[in-house]
Order: structure tokens, then C-alpha cells, then sequence
DNA sequence: TGTCACTAAGCAAGCGCTTAGTCACCCCTC
DNA sequence: GAGGGGTGACTAAGCGCTTGCTTAGTGACA
């Protein structure tokens, strides 16, 4: 039910992670301001104070999920392009990964995508850049096809935008009693992505 | 900067209509609970009580903006659907017309799509049927295309998810100062959706 | 004179967060 | 190994403020 779990060790530390996974549960399901410090507190077993002890306030805990989330995405996306180096086998790796990850992991990505104005400033610029970086890593893909002639792609900025949205829309609609697994999105977002750029394979 | 305007008339229709438009603005800036009634009232430019003299309550300004919302993105893909009984020219049209809208009602779409949750039982309900329609109107034209032969698609039901994520997702992420046109989306997206599906143009 | 859009003032409830204090536990001393 | 001083996780209570919504009343117009 969660995918959080670093720096482990005392009891504190504990405590702390469960704070979190009861806020991502909250948020997921109605929204950083739709939630109470006391739904977190309560959902953790603990009192309203409590959740003051391990954080700074409601929304450290939201940039503190955001944080994870992203940095873990941007991983993610990182590594499918890291093993192989044509472009087309890339798009499939990263499109698996992104879609699979999301639905595997949509309560977490609902919050991370959708609750970004409840940032404040400093975190919302720090996740911004986070998020520049995952856009950039998409754009730089679909122009690397674009240029060895294996994508037939009019507008390379505009078809990385739609292979984005295909993955992330994911989280607002895909949950668990569903038919398709995560690993079945996976492989038929791959051909989506294929088709989507007008690959023409080799 | 809004689409609402039917039933006018009245001073006190022009008023109620003023305060729904506050409401799109505000609702899709800062969420349904990241916005006061005295967000509306202010930005329409009255006390926090006037609003009580032409709407119910907060939940029921966003039930009708959902509403319209949701009837008129039926009545686009229908009147889309109805212009030609080619599946590919149907999907063409529908993508297009689905995008466009999506880029430009952004605000509207973005409350419509992400503020389902605030909703009380009875609205969400039929708010609920209208989505079902909406969709099975996408699924009914997959469906069409592959029964014909125009389509190459293994999960019809995917894919029509996949063709919504796309257009939905534009009202996440679509603004008024990018480079791209309501209409040069449209074009671009009509494409992306014909590729989707595995359309074979006669 | 009656109607009705509208406001000023305010209510009960709930919010994020703080304060003052309890309690279990740990290490050091004798 | 009993006693005591210190530490830090945790809570009950509540502070200052905001929330959605109501009420009593005003003033413009028919």
C-alpha cells in the first residue's frame, strides 16, 4: 500500500514514515486542502500534536511526497532510457515504465500532479525544476528519433507532451478493482507510444 | 475568459451567472477546498451573503458548473460523431473537437475532471451518467472501427481510455501563453488519435 | 407601499498549529 | 542492581483565526 520506506531505523523514524503514508492516503483521496492535520494524526493512530513532533507542518508533509515522487519518476525514466540506445526500443523501455508506474503507484502520482498549487514557493520552484527535467528527458528522446529519421513527428515538443498526459492521466482514472494490471498497461502504452511518434521500426 | 452565458435576462440572472464565473476562476485556481465563498463573492465583486441569495450552497455552484460542463463535452463528441459514419473521419472529428475544447475550456475542464470528489452523493451520481455516456460514446466508435476493419487495436476499451487521457490531461496542462493554438492542438492530436487506434486510411 | 437584490454583522463549527505536561525508557552512579 | 537524572515521543487542551452559512435590516425601484 505504499512505496515509502528509506531511512528506516528507530522507532522515530517509523512513526515518521507512517505519518506520511497516512497523509499520501488522505491526499490522494480528498485533496490537500480537503484534508485535516486530524485525518492524518487519526489515520496513523496518533493525536492531533503528534504530527508536529516528526514535521514542520501540513505542507512539508505535501512537498515532502512530491519530492519523493518525482525524484523517484525522474529515476525511473533515467534508467529505461539508459538500456538501449535506439531510440524506439528507449520510447518502448520509458513508456512501459512511466505507465506502469503510474498505475502501480497512482495515489501517490494523483497527489504529485494534482496538488502543486498547494506548494508554497520554494517547494513548488524546487519541484518545478524536478518536473523541467523529466519533461526534458522525454523531449530529448522523441528528438533523438526525430533526427535519425525512426519518428515521423511533425511537432517533437507537442507529441512528448501527449506521450506525458498518456501516463499521468493514468493516475486520475486507473485503481486497483480494475481489469488491466499494471504490467498490461505497460505493454499496450508501449505500442501507443510507437504509434504516437510514428515510429517505423527497422 | 469564461463559456457560461444561457438563461440570461433578468439583473438578477447577470448576477448569478457572475458569481458562477467567480467560482470557475477560483475552483480552478486553487481547488474547490482551497476556495472561500468569500473568494466568490469578493471576486464577483459582492458581500460573502449575496452569494446565498442566488445559489444554494458552495457544493451546488459546483454541481451546475459540472453539469454544463459535462453536457456540453457530450453534445461536442455527438455532434462530431454525427457528421460522417466513417470510423476514421468519426475519430478525427471527435479527437479534434474533444482537444480543442479541452485547451480551450482549460479552466472549466480542469474543475470538471479533477473536483468529482467534492461532489455530494446525489450530484456525483449523476454527474457519474454523463461520464458513462461520454465514454461509451468513445468506446461505441472504437468499438465501430475495429468491427469494420479500420482499426488495428487489441483492447478497444484501452484504447478509448488512452484517446480520453489525451485530451483530459490537456486541461491539466494547457495555458493560454504557450505557442500552441486551440486549433493547432486540435490538428496535432486528431493525428496522435488516428495513430492510436491503427487507423489503415482507405 | 411592497418587493427584492443586496449588505453588515455575526454564529457555530472547524481549522492549523502551540503549549504545558505525562510517561516510558536509557544510561550512569554507588 | 537499586536509585536517580535526563531524554524524547507523545497527548489533552486550547489559542487565534477562518470557514460555510444565517439573520436582520437597508435602499432602490415598481
Amino acid at each position: 500500500m505504499s512505496d515509502a520506506s528509506p531511512a528506516a531505523g528507530s522507532r522515530a523514524d517509523a512513526t515518521r514514515e507512517r505519518l506520511l503514508a497516512a497523509a499520501i492516503e488522505a491526499f490522494a483521496a480528498k485533496g490537500f486542502h480537503g484534508t485535516t492535520t486530524r485525518d492524518i494524526a487519526g489515520a496513523a493512530g496518533m493525536s492531533p500534536a503528534a504530527l508536529y513532533v516528526h514535521h514542520r507542518s501540513k505542507e512539508e508533509l505535501l512537498f515532502l511526497i512530491s519530492q519523493r515522487g518525482h525524484e523517484r519518476t525522474l529515476e525511473l525514466v533515467r534508467t529505461a532510457r539508459a538500456a538501449d540506445p535506439d531510440p524506439i526500443e528507449q520510447l518502448r523501455a520509458v513508456a512501459a515504465a512511466f505507465a506502469e508506474h503510474h498505475a502501480r503507484a497512482h495515489t501517490t502520482a494523483r497527489i504529485i500532479n494534482y496538488e502543486l498549487a498547494a506548494l508554497d514557493d520554494e517547494h513548488s520552484a524546487e519541484i518545478a525544476e524536478l518536473r523541467h527535467q523529466i519533461d526534458g528527458e522525454l523531449r530529448d528522446l522523441v528528438r533523438a528519433g526525430v533526427a535519425d529519421g525512426s519518428f515521423d513527428c511533425p511537432d517533437p515538443r507537442l507529441a512528448a507532451a501527449a506521450l506525458l498526459s498518456l501516463g499521468i492521466d493514468l493516475a486520475r482514472w486507473y485503481h486497483e478493482d480494475l481489469v488491466w494490471t499494471p504490467e498490461a498497461i505497460a505493454a499496450a502504452y508501449a505500442e501507443f507510444a510507437v504509434r504516437i511518434v510514428g515510429a517505423t521500426s527497422n
